[in-house]
DNA sequence: AGCTTGTATCGATAAACATCAATGCAACGC
DNA sequence: GCGTTGCATTGATGTTTATCGATACAAGCT
């Protein structure tokens, strides 16, 4: 997912995205644009151990098991998330390698202040 | 979007988020969530100037106008980036302050390693 | 005023997605 | 072995979304 393809971190604001580089970075904000996921995500990052048991994550919300399930599997395909099953129970913690990247990938470099107008020029469109 | 009620950067990977937060949040990475608009994004973020015509965005693409312009609104409500009427032509420029909470949201605090065992613990689900 | 060009909006359609109930599979306990 | 519990997969359904053609609006030109 993503592609070892790039150097490193193409940028997103720096130059423009070509199309297999676009097609790859949408399926993981994909990935993010479901409250619930953002709410799974942000439960397993935040645990103190690091793991999250899915019997602890799916009585927070008042969505069927299956659903739950489908929501984990998504993450999972994006490169956000990783489990194990262990004994009865299927544990699951953050790959931050993921949100590393999203998060440089949507950095601007220090030294390029994007030269903005950024406040809005009176009368711009609602 | 996304709300000022917030003190600054809730985090997401330091504390679960709330239903409210989630939804907003949701919008938000729901905008970025397709190969167009981050094309349309990372063209309009990497330019020179600042500001870029859409007359200049649409030919990129091997889409209709209505398109490209249902998918800059998109982005536009999104508070990702905004743009004015000037004459006969229409610019857009980024709002870096989106992405630049974007990226402090996915950035876990230094002082927290999340206590992530990452490396994958023999026999992990495929 | 009319014509032309650039951009946005509208209405329709097909594809993608979230959700559920039913079912399947894995591990434990009896 | 059999039943139970935890989680994943399947199939169906309603909703959302991407896309287009047609049209509307805005600004410039003649």
């Amino acid at each position: 997912m993503l592609g070892q393809t790039q150097e490193c971190c193409p940028g997103l604001l720096t130059a423009p995205l070509d199309e297999e580089q676009a097609t790859e970075l949408s399926k993981v904000f994909k990935a993010l644009a479901d409250p619930v996921r953002l709410r799974l995500l942000s439960m397993i990052a935040s645990r103190a151990g690091g793991e999250v048991c899915v019997c602890d994550l799916t009585p927070a919300f008042d969505l069927s098991q299956p659903t739950i399930s489908h929501h984990l599997k998504h993450l999972r395909q994006a490169g956000l998330i990783d489990c194990e099953r262990r004994g009865t129970w299927v544990y699951y913690w953050l790959l931050p390698e993921m949100t590393d990247r999203l998060a440089g990938i949507l950095t601007r470099p220090a030294g390029q202040p994007l030269a903005q107008p950024a406040q809005t020029p009176a009368g711009a469109a609602s």
